[in-house]
DNA sequence: TCCTCGTAGTACCGTACGGTACGGTTCCGT
DNA sequence: ACGGAACCGTACCGTACGGTACTACGAGGA
């Protein structure tokens, strides 16, 4: 687990002051409102020390990708015994979690601004957006498919396939609909409530709690 | 019908050959690349009547969205008895035409262009495309969905709720995963599938051709 | 005290873009 | 044949950005 945290580069408490800053205008006023002179003229630093630390502007946008899925630290799932309320409640959890990560500011603006610098080929924040911001949750989620499958609550060939079922269910084109703009939901908890309860019916293996084609009843 | 085809301005034979030039740029060398003056170099037209047609440059984003759209037709269902074995036969073809259009170079070109422009306030691009790209594939979708419920074959109390648990189901992170920069699935049709098996396990009013928890045993 | 290192602040350069202006040309109606 | 409208090609302007160079200044060490 080191090992991976130590193939990301830290930064002096200072680059994650000036860092800090960078996202702050990322998020304020977009990708063009990030110039290396403003950042310089908000974070109280000279660009010559911005291209000393970050190389070039590329460079800061990585960096700030990094430093931004460094402080997103997601919780493993505890220890206990898995009962199948415990494994709604953690997926239901898990569907909130996500929803509120993909609908925050700061992950909007880091998509934008990677899927903005996507179309060009030499492009690596694409990439680095994906491993560094999704690997944490996913891996969360997969263990939780696991862990429920072990306990004989789950029943999947595929963790991964099974893991993508729940993603579509919770998530549908919210995302999209965000980063082109569009308000998030009202109730985050509702959303992941539902397709927790339609996961449950595709892959819970005990199906007596509901008819699998009354899902939505409470609608 | 016609009057909804009104309201979006038509172009002149000649504009519609530059707009296809901008978005052979746009698509080529991504948003940078697509410069007023690159653009009336490759269409062989001057910059002045750019301006003179589009009023400005986002008058031309605007202008290449609706262009675009008027490009994508739909095919309504057929007005045909509906059985269930045709819907699920209408349901996987909508699948793969969703996946389609998502995964097309075009497509994701003005999805990128318009979430990049996205964080401006005053950018209407991301409406546009929500608008125009998917009022047509949403209204054939929410048909589907209904002419479905008529015929005693889909259960739900809602028809937007069903529709954007099957579009998860379909697309799940996958449109993000593209906009980022990776690639596409290798088999569309396999997943459209997976995808129609599960929403009817989820919908379906007959839930006797397998259990509901023992979706995707053919993986 | 003096030297060195790191950094702030600023001035500067080359480039590229959006938008405008203008001369020359083609095409159409009369 | 004439006149005007539309349009192409190009030159031009103001601006703003990425990146570099240079000076000033404060901290720490010999």
């Amino acid at each position: 687990m080191t090992a991976e945290l130590s193939d990301m580069p830290e930064f002096s408490p200072r680059q994650n002051a000036v860092l800090e800053q960078a996202l702050k205008l990322l998020v304020d006023g977009g990708e063009k409102a990030l110039t290396t002179s403003g950042l310089a003229r908000a974070a109280n630093c000279s660009k010559e020390s911005l291209y000393k630390w970050f190389g070039d502007r590329d460079g800061l946008l990585a960096a700030m990708i990094a430093y931004q899925a460094s402080k997103v630290r997601t919780f493993e799932r505890s220890g206990g015994r898995l009962t199948a309320d415990l494994l709604r409640e953690h997926l239901e959890t898990f569907g909130r979690d996500l929803l509120e990560v993909l609908s925050g500011e700061v992950s909007l603006a880091l998509n934008r601004l990677a899927i903005g610098q996507a179309s060009r080929e030499g492009s690596k924040l694409g990439r680095l957006l994906i491993e560094h911001g999704r690997r944490q949750i996913d891996r969360r989620a997969i263990g939780l498919m696991e862990a429920g499958r072990r306990a004989g609550l789950l029943r999947f060939p595929d963790a991964d396939s099974a893991y993508h079922t729940l993603y579509g269910l919770i998530v549908s084109d919210l995302h999209v609909r965000m980063l082109l703009g569009e308000n998030g939901l009202k109730d985050n908890a509702r959303q992941a409530e539902r397709a927790v309860h339609a996961f449950l019916s595709l892959h819970g293996a005990s199906q007596n709690t509901e008819g699998a084609g009354r899902a939505h009843s409470d609608a």
